[in-house]
DNA sequence: TCTGGGGTCCTAGGACCC
DNA sequence: TCTGGGGTCCTAGGACCC
């Protein structure tokens, strides 16, 4: 029987903002972007939720629930700091540990007790270390599957601690909503609800055949998550194993919808260079990329090529997702916002072609020499050649650029 | 209400191959 | 002529999570 604990820091953003303004404290917060703009709700402080207030709402909305709000932008950066620091913290409690998310871990803690007592007794430890160290609140579920423990962490909420006794699972979880189950959102709460299902007990009433049929391999992972296992996909992952992404993108929403083509094209490029650099950053090389393409409207289309080849460098996917753009974007479509995904990585470059391989070797040494820039200096600092001028309008470069890096600020 | 940005996983059809 | 059965890859879209 395993002990897993689930972390989840409570309201994180605010308050790791309240630590940096103290004035928050006890105030309506809001993490995300100013009242009047694009964009959602990142966190809310409890305060602020008294409002109705909650993640992923309109920022718009928010505003007009709770007009004398305090809307922050947030802090990104300084978010993954006291992530990091939280991991350290957990790990120094058990080696296995997953981080999930920023703010959300899960500890494998079976075989601890001779270090840190019964489960009860080191979650109350691991709470405090948090506490003290961090000056943050967090909540912790307990119990022999990550299902059950990240279901109890939630409903420990908030600052507490919640042990779901190994044998009492499908009983505790019985008379909760299915939403509460993770995977389960508003679609299939709903589609479950036409059916009668509405609470957890109901889920686990039902015949596996019949979920099978009706949800497919996904009903077969519901029935066991209705009797609290980690049945099928991700939450059956071993923890502390740590994976590779599998994707890496960047997006953009404009304030306001366009259909200014030199814009368009900037902020592609742009979102390339930033992508390219992180794949570097992983040493991967990508034989995959995604154009996204959103219009007034919020009509929203994706298209993907695959490159006879994986590369890590900028020209080949500026190229390629230039040219999916033209062949996708109408020029009179107002556009609302541009992504663009790589994927399919191999950590193995390509054999170098006699054709492209000096030009290749030439384009990889001015992007690690621009990578180091972007280091120290920050992302944004300078792009490729000509990258802004509307260079890549109709060919892409077919020359090395003789002078690919510019001189950073200062 | 008017909807961010970064991800994961699943489905489903068509191409292509044996 | 009236058409099998897999397996795998590619692409598009959608549900969901934080």
């Amino acid at each position: 029987m395993k002990t897993i604990f689930h972390l989840d820091m409570d309201a994180f953003f605010v308050s790791v903002e309240e630590l940096l303004d103290p004035s928050l404290k006890g105030k309506p917060v809001i993490v995300g972007g100013k009242g009047d703009e694009r964009g959602v709700v990142s966190a809310a402080s409890y305060e602020a939720r008294k409002y109705g207030i909650h993640s992923a709402m309109p920022l718009r909305t928010a505003s007009m629930l709770c007009p004398h709000a305090i809307f922050v932008e947030g802090h990104l950066h300084l978010y993954r700091e006291y992530s990091e620091k939280i991991e350290a913290v957990l790990r120094s409690f058990s080696p296995l540990v997953d981080m999930a998310s920023v703010d959300e871990a899960y500890l494998d803690m079976t075989g601890c007790e001779r270090l840190w007592g019964p489960p009860l007794q080191s979650a109350h430890r691991l709470h405090q270390a948090i506490t003290d160290q961090l000056h943050l609140n967090c909540s912790i579920g307990i119990s022999s599957s990550r299902l059950v423990s990240k279901i109890a962490s939630d409903q420990a909420k908030r600052n507490g601690i919640l042990w779901i006794v190994p044998g009492t699972e499908a009983n505790w979880l019985a008379p909760l909503e299915v939403k509460r189950i993770p995977g389960v959102g508003k679609v299939t709460e709903k589609q479950l609800a036409t059916i009668g299902i509405t609470r957890i007990r109901d889920l686990a009433s039902l015949d596996e055949r019949f979920l099978l049929d009706r949800f497919g391999k996904w009903g077969l992972a519901l029935a066991g998550k209705a009797q609290g296992k980690d049945a099928g996909g991700w939450f059956d992952t071993v923890i502390g194993a740590p994976e590779d992404p599998k994707s890496i993108s960047h997006e953009h929403t404009f304030n306001e919808d366009t259909t200014d083509e030199k814009l368009l094209r900037a902020t592609l490029v742009r979102l390339t260079e930033k992508v390219m650099k992180r794949l570097r950053d992983h040493s991967f090389h990508a034989r995959t990329v995604q154009l996204k393409l959103r219009f007034e409207g919020f009509e929203t289309l994706t298209r993907a090529k695959s490159l006879g080849d994986a590369t890590d460098i900028d020209r080949d996917i500026v190229e390629a997702i230039l040219h999916l753009f033209n062949s996708n974007w109408p020029k009179d479509r107002k556009v609302r916002l541009l992504g663009v995904q790589v994927s399919h990585f191999t950590d193995q470059a390509p054999q170098p072609s006699l054709l492209t391989g000096d030009e290749d070797r030439k384009w990889r040494n001015a992007l690690k020499a621009a990578d180091k820039l972007k280091d120290k200096y920050g992302e944004g600092t300078l792009h490729l050649g000509g990258a802004l001028k509307g260079v890549y309008k109709d060919r892409v470069h077919e020359t090395a650029p003789k002078e690919p890096v510019r001189k950073p600020p200062k």
